[in-house]
DNA sequence: CCATTATTTCCATATTCGTTGAAATATGGA
DNA sequence: TCCATATTTCAACGAATATGGAAATAATGG
């Protein structure tokens, strides 16, 4: 990950309504959510939330889907580890000292495994 | 940590100059380095500098101590890691799924062990 | 005390950011 | 087609941000 790249994604998740948004979609998991219900659950305008959706899909940790009349989106993990890593990786004198810290989120209708 | 903080946190590393500042700051470990040095070292001006060191201290990303005529930053690893933490906290549907990363940097002058 | 070094403070400025209101666009249903 | 729903686009505005120059403050050495 380039640095102007980690920069992006950083002041994607540094605004108080974004990361409400950006954690609200970590848990809405993969299916991702529908901005009306996101709108609501946060009581956010609507032009307002594109805003913001805008950022996030920018800095790739977002992605949006039409469904219907809606937008579904839903949060890039990936961007999300990568992230993480770039974060961690020059932590202990060069050398990456920890394993980064793997998102993986939980799917909503998996096989219960055994 | 409260959403409040992770935000400030998030936004003091969401800044090319400042990213570079905490990187080096990280590299240099617990001993820190002198805002001179950082300045030499990312050719940036020490008023400039003096306004991102602000913004890190204030994030409880950096710490300050004098020495001398000179000012040593430091970075404060204990608040990265309550970062990563909240930001992988809700990753998985509600409940962690990775172990944050944790940043312990490496000793600088330490007893080499046996 | 004076000069030098190291850093901060203050003021000004251009840019970016977050929000709002009004209008536009897209989809689905009667 | 007409209407309602869902979301985006556009223009405007105050607030915050990043940087630069000049002056102030702190510490050291002669």
């Amino acid at each position: 990950m380039e640095k102007t790249d980690a920069v992006t994604a950083l002041a994607a998740l540094a605004q108080d309504n974004r990361l409400d948004v950006f954690r609200l979609l970590v848990q809405a998991g993969p299916d991702g959510m529908a901005a009306g219900a996101i709108a609501e659950a946060l009581d956010l305008a609507p032009n307002t939330l594109t805003f913001h959706f805008d950022r996030l899909r920018m800095a790739g940790l977002a992605t949006v889907r039409r469904e219907g009349r809606s937008m579904i989106y839903a949060a890039r993990f990936e961007t999300m580890n990568t992230l993480l890593g770039f974060l961690t990786e020059n932590c202990c004198g060069g050398t990456s000292c920890a394993p980064a810290a793997a998102c993986k989120p939980a799917r909503k209708r998996s096989k219960i495994p055994a």
